[in-house]
RNA sequence: UGACCCGUGGUGUAAUUGGCAACACGUCUGAUUUUGGUUCAGAAGAGUCCAGGUUCGAGCCCUGGCGGGUCAACCA
């Protein structure tokens, strides 16, 4: 019904990276071309900070006429998998961004990355090195220290060549040797200490299988790729400033042109009252603090998807947070923001009760069904009307009635008049309760004359409640979303470990709800507005014999916070 | 005590590249309203981390501090 809202296109800001292109092409760099890349490593699910990413790298493409690969950065076997690769690519296309042809593996370029290792091998420019991994490391030095170089730094080529071609035939055990290239022990950037550039690994690849046994780091892979596919701007996050002199150093070595791919890095984004780590959103998933990946909680994409929120929203969010190098932090108010923007201008209406309490109507008929009409979008006449079914017995929100009343309070009380949302005016003449002194039923009179919500007489009343009839309503499982955590930087303590500020109130079910006949065909992630309570979209586990909702996200609620103080 | 990066209302982003700080979210008023929603009108809130300097003029340039972040995985 509104997971998508194309119409209504995301205006692009203009950021520092745009700048930065603007210049470029005005110097004639690159022909004037602007051709990006998406590199995520298929080793978990996207969240909404590659959201900002993948917007950032398709609309900085679309807004200069380029074009933007998709490409796996597959370099470790050891923790990659097929599952994530189909994931991503779901995810991104959900996004509404299209990689045409341009789907891309690091693993396409094994061989030659391999070659390109070689070469450096007979320039001189790598040697293989025999210690293991904390020799290695104790001669790294500290930032503040140099390092020391490793004694088989200036063997023979031949040497080198030999037992590098060795490795990849799976001559050693992992571990046993790494290739690495020869640059300075004694830099200030510890990146330009003899990277290690290749290390044995045993591990199926998921798409070469076990043809290699030796795989290419990150740092030897990611630049030498976006110079392969003729990427202009590869732009990465904050974290990866320090390996850009590195980047730039194995570009040197390959390139025999003026072009060269430019790393430009921006800040990661963080959000409050969330964790964005993939670490630790596995870690949620693995521990069952959640229920899967996409559980309507996380802040991944197909979790996000789940919970209601529609791609355009994100999209709107991701242009208003921009785009910089300093980190802060987030407010969700915003991402909340964003979605009831949409969805308020999409979504359909509907009545749903939460928490029912029964309303008898003792002068209206037994037995009579009174269809009313009701507006599908009061921001979209064109959404047109649909009938709601009133009853002698309704259901209205507990909430929406006290028994005593303070000063403030619109809604239902003894002796108080209302209008029921399209239907009439009723007060409230009679208050039953159980044994306990509980409200169990309510008994009204309504006025047969203000149908459709107005009396002639011009009466006014303060407020308008929705409403379910009991006979005539769909019954519904309702799942309320509150913030995953309590804490606004869960990650952001030192002493504590993020998983103490797990808010146990984050989920909320309710089996008791019902809805309007209306919704009785909607399909898994439709989306509706509950009138006066929020946002609703349908979930997957919605079965033939059960509709389930998930709360998107609460309608804004003044009378709330009026309380709240 | 090293290298690199960053520092503008509560939060996030702007400021025609040197011309008396704007927008969004949030907060608070008020109006409208058959959703205590939406919409509309308005308000409060920073003098741009600090100190010097250049200049008629600095958030933008220079110098020096201070504060924060990143970097010592055979992860990406």
């Amino acid at each position: 019904m509104s997971e998508n809202s194309p119409e209504k296109e995301v205006v692009v800001k203009k950021n520092f990276i745009h700048q930065i292109i603007e210049e470029e092409i005005k110097a004639g760099k690159n022909g004037g071309m602007v051709h990006t890349r998406f590199p995520p490593e298929p080793n978990g699910y996207l969240h909404i900070g590659h959201a900002k990413s993948i917007c950032l790298n398709f609309g900085t493409a679309q807004k200069f006429n380029g074009i933007t690969n998709l490409r796996f950065d597959d370099t470790n076997p050891s923790k990659e998998d097929t599952e994530y690769v189909d994931s991503i690519m779901e995810d991104v296309r959900w996004l509404g961004f299209d990689w045409g042809d341009r789907l891309f593996y690091a693993s396409d370029y094994f061989q030659k990355l391999y070659d390109f290792a070689v070469r450096l091998i007979e320039e001189g420019k790598a040697y293989v090195d025999d210690q293991n991994a904390e020799t290695i490391s104790s001669q790294k030095g500290t930032p503040t220290r140099p390092g020391t170089e490793s004694p088989f730094r200036n063997r023979p080529v031949a040497e080198s060549l030999d037992l590098f071609q060795r490795m990849k035939a799976g001559e050693f055990n992992e571990g046993e040797r790494v290739l690495r290239a020869k640059i300075d022990m004694a830099s200030p950037n510890m990146h330009m200490r003899d990277p290690i550039i290749y290390r044995i690994m045993k591990t199926p690849h998921h798409r070469t299988g076990d043809k290699w046994s030796v795989y290419p780091m990150y740092d030897f892979a990611h630049g030498q790729c976006d110079y392969w596919e003729g990427i202009t701007h590869s732009v990465c996050t904050l974290e990866f400033e320090v390996h850009r002199p590195l980047y730039d150093w194995f570009i040197d070595q390959l390139k025999d042109s003026d072009y060269r791919p430019r790393q430009i890095e921006f800040a990661r984004l963080n959000l409050t009252y969330t964790v964005m780590s993939k670490r630790k959103l596995l870690q949620l998933v693995k521990e069952n603090y959640v229920n899967g990946w996409d559980d309507p909680r996380m802040p991944t994409i197909c979790g996000l998807r789940r919970r209601g929120y529609t791609s355009a929203s994100i999209r709107n969010f991701a242009e208003r947070i921009g785009v910089t190098k300093v980190d802060g932090v987030i407010d969700v108010a915003l991402l909340e923001h964003s979605v009831r923007e949409d969805l308020n201008k999409h979504a359909q209406r509907v009545m749903g009760v939460l928490n029912p309490l029964k309303v008898v109507i003792t002068n209206f008929p037994e037995g009579q069904v009174d269809e009313l009409d009701a507006v599908n979008n009061p921001e979209n006449p064109d959404a047109g009307t649909r009938k709601v079914p009133f009853t002698r017995e309704i259901y209205i929100e507990r909430d929406d009635f006290m028994e005593n009343p303070p000063r403030k309070f619109f809604r239902l009380s003894p002796g108080k008049e209302v209008r029921l949302r399209y239907a009439y005016f009723i007060t409230c003449n009679e208050v039953v309760k159980d044994e306990n002194g509980e409200v169990v039923e309510l008994r009204c009179t309504y006025d047969p004359a203000s149908r459709g919500g107005n009396s002639p007489d011009g009466r006014k009343v303060k407020a308008t409640l929705h409403w379910v009839s009991v006979t005539e309503n769909v019954k519904a499982e309702v799942r309320l979303y509150d913030r995953l955590f309590s804490d606004e930087e869960p990650d952001g303590h030192k002493d504590k470990d993020f998983l103490e500020f797990l808010n146990p109130d984050s989920l909320e079910v309710l089996d008791n709800c019902y809805v309007e006949p209306f919704v009785k065909d909607a399909k898994a992630l439709d989306s509706f507005q509950f009138e006066r309570l929020g946002y609703f979209n349908v979930d997957p586990d919605t079965s033939s014999d059960k509709l389930v909702f998930n709360r998107t996200a609460p309608l804004r609620d003044t009378w709330a916070k009026m309380q709240g103080k």
